[in-house]
DNA sequence: GGAGGGCCTTGATTTAGATCAAATGGGGGG
DNA sequence: CCCCCCATTTGATCTAAATCAAGGCCCTCC
């Protein structure tokens, strides 16, 4: 950043993959750390890479050679049974931080792509720890994103153990219609990146159910879908989808 | 550890808390590490609680005080629906580590609870986060074992998410065998400690459904049960049910 | 050692969601 | 710019697991 070159010679590389000028800083690994501290990590980031929609950032099985933060776009995980089943693990958008899964294995152990153009920063995991060694702040950042993502997963495990289709899906609607708040899209009105199989693939449902609980919520005025785009149309009413007690 | 005073003088309190005497150290959070390294990890285990069956280490809502690592036991952690309903994370057994949950909130997001008299040892987190500062491999074992975690939390949604009844048992019983097996017990018989209703709850079942697909190996001579004494009979088998592609 | 209650098993029936099927339409690639 | 493919919707039927029900066992607590 402030450069001590004229303007004209802005060093263009620097630049892209500054931490300290990104607008995510705040969602991402950089959280909370003061201005001597994001200098710092702004080195972590040696590298952007440009996914086009479909491309694969990891695949399972493949060795951990860093993390990456999500600069734009969106992306899915997916977890692989033997067999060739398959299951959307996690949905990810801008500020998420992949490839903690690889991290007690030392390889990656789903399958992370695009699920539309996206851009990632690249974070060499062993230069990370390194640097939160010595960065009290990144540490702690650090392990509240990993501990962050077991209580996710928690979360899904109770919605996949116990709730109902619509239970689901109203859950998940409200999950994301959140996140997109937390980055400022509109909370209430979005385009879903994913299929409906994809959809059912993460909340344990068939394509079927998840277009027929979405009909639904139209048909009872709580949301508005025509294809991919949605809008939430009664924030109260989907929360009390979750609540069925009464 | 190796005391200077006479033998008759050990310091019994310092000697029950030792990382580097404990027969699980291996498999906890000292795995790994050097002996100059466990020595230190030593001072972090500043305390050891007895649960008796039924007691509970933490519940949702406690701010965080330590991380636990059970030394000796059984026990459980139940997420918690808004509505009441409530549902099995997971099981947990000697060596494993407990309340990673809470770091990224400060809070912990479930109830963990003994199933048989258990006992932990108390790892104040503050004091973990400083010396794995100082010791690389600490660190190192730390994200491991968070990153584990966050594994076997994809790998129980696949399980939620797209496997029947008998698969989700035998995926269950194969996993309670390895990690039996990890501590030096049989493989191949064991007793449960959970109840077939915590057991559905971990599985996304009802208590009859488990104690259908529990009579329905039984009946193949894939395992015995009586009560919640198993015995696995054909590990081919009961690995087979988990891939019906042959 | 006995009694009581919780845990487990098994059977009958119901149901939520899966599966099978078919028609529609929209968006991306040529 | 148009066309075709594939995502989506909706309907009909099927099924795995839930629910409802009842009997028996075991284990614990007295």
């Amino acid at each position: 950043m402030k450069s001590k070159r004229a303007p004209s010679l802005i060093d263009i590389n620097s630049l892209r993959v500054a931490c300290s000028s990104c607008s995510l800083r705040e969602l991402c690994l950089p959280a909370g750390l003061d201005s001597g501290e994001m200098e710092r990590v702004d080195q972590l980031v040696t590298n952007r890479r440009k996914l086009r929609r479909g491309a694969d950032l990891y695949r399972a099985g493949e060795p951990l050679a860093a993390l990456f933060a999500i600069r734009s776009g969106f992306m899915k995980s997916c977890v692989l049974h033997d067999d060739g089943r398959e299951q959307v693990a996690g949905f990810h958008m801008a500020g998420d931080l992949l490839g903690l899964d690889a991290i007690g294995g030392g390889s990656h152990t789903c399958d992370t792509v695009a699920l539309e153009d996206t851009e990632v920063c690249e974070i060499p995991f062993s230069y990370l720890e390194k640097l939160s060694r010595e960065l009290p702040s990144l540490q702690q950042q650090l392990h509240r994103i990993m501990s962050r993502e077991i209580v996710r997963d928690y979360g899904v495990m109770l919605l996949l153990g116990s709730m109902s289709a619509e239970e689901r899906l109203a859950a998940f609607l409200l999950n994301l219609s959140q996140r997109f708040a937390a980055r400022g899209y509109s909370p209430s009105e979005f385009r879903l990146r994913m299929t409906r199989e994809e959809i059912g693939s993460y909340l344990g449902l068939k394509l079927e159910t998840v277009s027929r609980a979405f009909s639904g919520f139209q048909d009872r005025r709580l949301i508005e879908v025509r294809q991919k785009q949605v809008r939430i149309l009664d924030f109260p009413g989907l929360k009390a989808v979750l609540d069925p007690k009464r």
